[in-house]
DNA sequence: GGTAGAAGAATGAACGTTCATTCCGCGCCT
DNA sequence: AGGCGCGGAATGAACGTTCATTCTTCTACC
């Protein structure tokens, strides 16, 4: 059913090569969490939709929290890095925006399940330690780069966090609504965006 | 537990007064489905909150995606209401606009429970075809107003659905940052934001 | 190279629990 | 005294999880 996505991503996820069957499971919840939610979401149609046994689950998985928060940890690092990744610092910061935006929508293009995933689960009650605390790294390299336009005075005079919030806030808005079908995003909407969001935080 | 928020939204529930009830019911769905989740929470728990039997819930609504309707439709409605009614629209769309941001803002701060259970339920599965309707309805209103930029050339060039999307996702992206402690809305950060968003739309 | 046997991976029926919902006896108001 | 609205134990379905069993894979020895 998802194999499309599974032959895609399997290389992603960490593993000792034992069949693929945590990939599929992972990759069956990730779908399934992601339309359904956590609670609404019955280990047994894990299961199948990841062709394996309902026991087989908790062969690579202590417990569903635990499924969940392997997946939230991986996804949300697998963005940090992706976005982050060899951007150069000793080009200008609208530069740098150019980049972070294109990449930030390039993920959510690439990865719709799993950003739609990461949006849904965002500080959920069931996310362990380690989830919030990639969750945080993730919110302080976000507000690190406003806090350097600010230091260099490129930003309005507004908190980092504030600026933060609503670029961010803007970014999930324009994936949201595309995947509600609104609109396409091409690159002229990315562009459009792109200047939307510069222009809400510059001086 | 939830009595102060009870007494204050008491009345604005439709209701033919049979005690308070119903009224107790559906701020305790409020409450609890904001925070755990439509799945995550059990109906003997909401009764409890509510103190009432739990055989008493189904006296008020036919069943708990009857009650999460309700409260649904209930809230988006008020929401419209509350942030569109009676805004001139014979002023520049600046200050129209102006008007619509201290709005949202308070919105969220007076129901800042509502607010996130509206967020949290944006299209759900559970949710029915009324339910889809008047969140149809928000969504126009919304997007309504940036055409009318665009109409006017006050917009920059782009589509409305995208400007909408835009405002809209810094507006919740700002009021979740606050309600994780990131920051206080003060009237200075209503004014930067403001600032911000209409920056990010205006030509 | 082929076969026997061990080891561990996978299974899915079964378990105890918890859920949404029902139902019936109690108590309050007239 | 009667009737209506209520509470909370009862109910059956569905849940997450377990475990006895089967199936697969690999090794060792002839």
């Amino acid at each position: 059913m998802s194999n499309v996505v599974h032959s895609k991503v399997t290389h992603l996820y960490e593993s000792g090569e034992t069949g693929g069957k945590r990939e599929a499971i992972l990759n069956a919840a990730l779908e399934l969490f992601t339309e359904r939610g956590f609670h609404g979401t019955a280990m047994p149609l894990v299961a199948e939709l990841a062709g394996v046994g309902a026991g087989t689950i908790y062969r690579y998985f202590a417990s569903k929290e635990a499924l969940v928060n392997v997946l939230y940890q991986y996804w949300n690092e697998f963005q940090l890095v992706t976005i982050t990744r060899d951007v150069p610092c000793d080009i200008p910061l609208r530069d740098q925006f150019h980049i972070y935006w294109q990449r930030l929508v390039d993920f959510a293009k690439d990865y719709p399940t799993a950003f739609a995933f990461l949006e849904l689960h965002y500080h959920a009650p069931y996310l362990d330690e380690k989830s919030r605390a990639i969750e945080e790294r993730g919110h302080n390299a976000l507000v690190g780069f406003f806090e350097e336009c600010l230091r260099q005075k490129i930003a309005r005079e507004a908190s980092a966090e504030i600026l933060a919030s609503i670029v961010w806030g803007a970014y999930v808005g324009l994936v949201r609504a595309s995947r509600n079908g609104r609109f396409e995003i091409t690159p002229e909407v990315i562009e459009q965006s792109e200047n939307s969001c510069w222009d809400a935080i510059r001086r």
